[in-house]
DNA sequence: AACCATATTGACCGATCGGTCAGAACAATC
DNA sequence: GATTGTTCTGACCGATCGGTCAATATGGTT
């Protein structure tokens, strides 16, 4: 029983962060790292506020762990990408891959906006780290397909760069756009709508081709 | 004399108004409206924080203040556009003029992102009525540009919301830009390939042959 | 029942928040 | 040199901030 009481507790230790957590990055995304409280925080998870810290430790170890939780959901994005690749594929899939990521995580999207926004203090590592090294690789074989005659020969960084701007707007501007639209909300036609609008304007602008592959119905991944 | 002096001490009003204005703007872009606080804004200014209030009367009406500056210095953009226009003349200026916006006012652009991202509190007014209506003018005559054959048959909205994000970007993500690249900031140079490959990108996407007009090098389609 | 580690929380701390106010400092008019 | 209106600011207010802590509650082990 020692054996299984241990992941019980655990478990019971995990649901208690989780709520904490998604109680936090509601908060931390509205009003950024600074303009949010703990007692926000306490009063959306439903916890008396000592209790945030007992779990937590502190505001700011809170905050980073939200980072890291967020950054860890992006993982997947243009990970198995080759020079041999298809073009439309690949950015078609990277296009749809972000769109559906800011729809999942908008708390998440928008912190990490937010995080930006302030000068990104908590992330210099991440940025100039990691994230370079990803953009870089990346580049690398955009560049290669540039020389291939795949398509036209830009900037990959700008073109990477477009990519998020233009996914991302629609989770962190979404008051916006609402408003401007006159909605409450994006539905599913909206998005779906928009998905193909920027695979249409992006991959043409490119130059890419749209051979046997994606476009509305078909592609696999 | 008497006529001379007025002008001369509302001109030194206006002086102080702008520099505190000027500071608010620095803080509230990086922390919010929640998380900026006075003391911080009246150190930035190298006034004292009663002064702060003397002249802008409360938090909010600073804030609201600085949101209604930055709003007027967007008016320009997009003003003369007709049905008859060439659309590649006018999305091109669209995409240079906002590019030049965000590196003018990168505080202000900041500011209004922050506001957007905490769901706009401030400017339901604004967005659903101004801006409506500014989109929805725009939208119908790049539909009729559609008709004309002149451009491909996409969403003008998504359009439009296309080339506030990727324009937006570069100004509103500096700090992730910077450390991805490598850099301290965009250069001239930067910022120059940055416009023409939005220019390329999204002309060439939307199907506008680059007729006598601008643009640098070929680009066939 | 005794024990112990973990969980829970009300009460409290010094610092800082936005905002008020009385009075000093200043400048122009008579 | 009074008078008057504006500008300026130190001192202060109640509320809230992030964080600490002692006391209590809980649950499993012996």
């Amino acid at each position: 029983m020692t054996v299984e009481t241990a992941p019980n507790e655990s478990a019971n230790r995990e649901r208690i962060e989780q709520r904490i957590l998604n109680a936090a990055e509601q908060i931390f995304s509205v009003h950024g790292y600074r303009g949010a409280s703990l007692q926000a925080i306490a009063d959306k998870a439903e916890l008396p506020k000592a209790n945030i810290l007992y779990y937590m430790g502190s505001k700011q170890a809170l905050y980073v762990r939200l980072l890291n939780r967020m950054m860890r959901r992006w993982n997947a994005v243009l990970e198995n990408i080759t020079p041999e690749s298809d073009p439309g594929e690949v950015l078609s899939d990277f296009i749809r891959t972000k769109i559906v990521l800011g729809q999942r995580y908008p708390d998440g999207s928008k912190l990490f906006a937010a995080e930006i926004l302030a000068g990104a203090p908590f992330l210099d590592e991440y940025l100039a780290g990691e994230l370079r090294d990803w953009v870089a690789s990346r580049a690398a074989i955009i560049r290669q397909w540039s020389l291939q005659g795949k398509m036209d020969d830009v900037d990959p960084r700008w073109l990477i760069f477009l990519i998020w701007s233009a996914t991302q707007h629609y989770t962190e501007y979404s008051a916006q756009i609402t408003r401007v639209l006159g909605r409450d909300a994006l539905n599913e036609e909206d998005l779906a709508s928009i998905t193909q609008f920027l695979e249409h304007v992006i991959l043409k602008g490119c130059g890419i081709s749209l051979l046997a592959s994606s476009q509305a119905s078909s592609a696999a991944n």
